[in-house]
DNA sequence: GGCCATTTATTAAGTTATGAATTAATAATA
DNA sequence: TATTATTAATTCATAACTTAATAAATGGCC
């Protein structure tokens, strides 16, 4: 049958995506087929409304190309992004445009038996009130903290499951397909397809939180390594200072770079008096934490120069570890990503002080630097950019022994 | 004409070089074509004399399977690997048998302007003393130290050309297509392809040697980075030794664990009166430097106390350094290869100590460290894979970039 | 202003590759 | 020992795809 021809439609249907704005020949270069071919597709696209012509762009010195996109009312993602403590659920259209106010609300991930099924819950309540046929969704993109295995859906830190995957269990209660990847993965996805490393082929993206996350973007695509463990930046060995990490070890990047860590270095300080704004803006208690980070950020941002100095002496170590990426992995460009990123500019000296003096030249000089300004939103963006990498690829679920049940992710609208 | 069944014969006649045997589904899978197609190719390839059947393989519950292989006298490869002071050349057939004996000459590649026209007439020479027809001729490998770009045919380092690329200056003279590549990596190219990492997804190997190299194996490929300088391993800033490296900055890994330190530090404790049977064997003289290591590496292996304790120390911050690799890039393998490499187990419990130290357990018990077994004839055989590699690739024009602007903020000191 | 090289789009004609059917040969099973 | 399920190899009609020819529309250049 039209097997074929589907999976070409849905080929284009992901280019318009992930591109906005395309005429026929920059399809044909992308899905890889001929011109002749992608004319038709497209032809028989337009019939079923799915994609729409927006008329001529300007010219490069030759005819000039019929631009083609989405009908933004088609196709919708459910993109969801989760922190230790906090959820949030959102639904995107195809130019990445939230539908509904973005679903927030807390779920504490660690020591939680009953997350899984708050969480699918939610996703149900969230789709239902929408209003949106669940046939019109391409998929449920999920981003998360902890050690995921992408091909078995599993998360060997949070949301354990018995038998069944968190991906399995979530198509099964809801009907929708769920993908899930490590939060740091989502971030360098969103990056790479809508952000700072946009169409970059080698791209390190750092998200800097209460940990030191790391997404990778190698010769075009995320890489996650043997088992899906890959970027575990904060806690390569950097240290001889003693002090003790949160995964057991000793002189992790992380006990010298985290926002957690600063606002300890800043509690030390004024204990030790020295003269800060800090003082009356950070209370010390743990349940205060984001608060306190962000006033670190803000006054860095107005000049108080303790804050200043505790984020450049974070940011040094931070440059330290990138001129170990750049060492290994020779990127095109290191993206400054996550809630730490807010803190802009004061990073770039820091950082650039410590490649300068860590980095062979020859290397840093083909390195770009950058900051992201996809800020909060980068979570979501990555989990709809998730859904839409899946986008018409072909699922194989390997059940009992025998029954090799595959199914690819279609549509009512043109299956 | 036929343009592509000559690409796809290309395809299996790269996969029989590199799996020697294969059946016709098993080629099907590889060249991702149709069993039908494959079938004709394979009929094709064998009437004109290129492929041979083999007999059946053993069954596995089905038709026993016909094997074929490649006629061993149709296709040659040239195999070049050079140091800093020696080059070998080989004329290797499609099962990697040296055609005649390997030719080793001393060509230091240190400012010496003249070294590539050396080069290129040394190539002519073999070929034409072997008798092989240039038409049989695949193509030349050649592993080379220094900065390599791959798709430039350029070495930053050394073989300065003026105007053309060190590949076009070979194939023009020699009329044989030439490919070069970083030493480090062709070494992780041999393994990957017929050594300790065959087959394996994600694999790092280290090239102990002058230097500590790396080559990167990612997702079943060579991973070289956005300007071909990836694997830098022996820069790593890692020590707050305040030794000044040959890179011209300061607490490299190299500057801690290369023979070339090693050597120095034996001198060291000689003259500070350590007891050690090295005493009589190390000279000390630059000229003698090859001669001193492997005395080292030796008396290590007859059970030399401080050899040992040489040998161990560095292995212990080799290992630190392969801690930071399986942290950043969750390896299924580490393969230690090149000179150093000859010292074998001694490296191995150092090193489990250091990842015991500073390796989070999740991350190491899901790498395995594995010594080479293809040693002096890595580089050969990894030049020769280059070739093959290579072989019957379809050169495509790069898509066009994507003018769409990014909200990125980019620090205009660093880029 | 007019020619030419480029770039894009469309269609018909021709080529290529595939699925389904078929034959063959084995291991596992009952 | 016969039966069944698998795996392998082959062939051929036809669906799938590309090439080549054609046309249209533009910028750059003399």
């Amino acid at each position: 049958m039209a097997g074929k021809s589907l999976s070409y439609k849905k080929k284009i249907i992901k280019q318009l995506y992930f591109s906005n704005l395309l005429s026929c020949a920059e399809l044909s270069i992308k899905i890889e087929k001929s011109l002749s071919l992608t004319t038709k597709m497209l032809n028989e696209l337009i019939s079923e409304g799915i994609v729409v012509e927006t008329g001529y762009a300007p010219s490069s010195g030759g005819r000039r190309p019929l631009m083609y996109t989405l009908k933004t009312d088609i196709f919708y993602t459910v993109a969801i992004a989760m922190d230790q403590f906090f959820t949030r659920i959102a639904i995107m259209d195809m130019r990445n445009n939230y539908i509904n106010k973005v679903e927030k609300f807390e779920l504490r991930l660690a020591d939680n038996p009953d997350a899984l099924h708050v969480l699918t819950n939610r996703i149900e309540e969230v789709i239902t009130q929408s209003g949106i046929s669940k046939n019109k969704i391409a998929g449920i993109g999920i981003g998360m903290p902890g050690f995921v295995n992408v091909q078995e859906g599993a998360n060997y830190t949070f949301l354990q499951t018995s038998g069944e995957s968190i991906t399995e269990h979530i198509f099964k209660k809801t009907g929708v397909p769920a993908f899930i990847e490590n939060d740091s993965s989502i971030v360098a996805l969103a990056e790479l397809r809508f952000g700072a490393a946009r169409n970059r082929k080698n791209a390190m993206v750092i998200n800097i939180g209460w940990g030191v996350g790391l997404g990778m973007i190698m010769d075009g695509e995320l890489f996650r390594g043997e088992n899906g463990f890959a970027g575990e930046f904060s806690h390569i060995p950097l240290f001889n200072n003693g002090k003790l990490c949160s995964c057991g070890k000793s002189g992790c990047l992380e006990t010298e770079t985290s926002l957690f860590v600063i606002v300890e270095k800043a509690k030390a300080g004024i204990q030790a008096g020295r003269v800060t704004a800090l003082k009356q803006l950070i209370s010390g208690k743990e349940e205060h934490l984001e608060r306190d980070a962000e006033a670190i950020i803000n006054s860095a941002g107005k000049g108080d120069r303790f804050a200043i100095e505790l984020l450049s002496e974070a940011g040094y170590n931070i440059g330290r570890g990138i001129a170990i990426l750049i060492h290994l992995l020779n990127p095109g460009i290191v993206v400054l990503s996550g809630r730490g990123a807010l803190a802009g500019k004061i990073w770039q000296a820091p950082i650039q002080q410590a490649l300068n003096e860590h980095c062979i030249p020859r290397l840093s000089v083909n390195t770009e630097i950058a900051l992201s300004a996809l800020g909060y939103e980068a979570e979501l963006i990555g989990s709809a950019a998730l859904v839409m990498e899946k986008y018409g690829e072909v699922i194989k679920k390997p059940a009992k022994k025998d029954n090799v049940k595959s199914r690819t992710i279609s549509f009512k609208g043109i299956s």
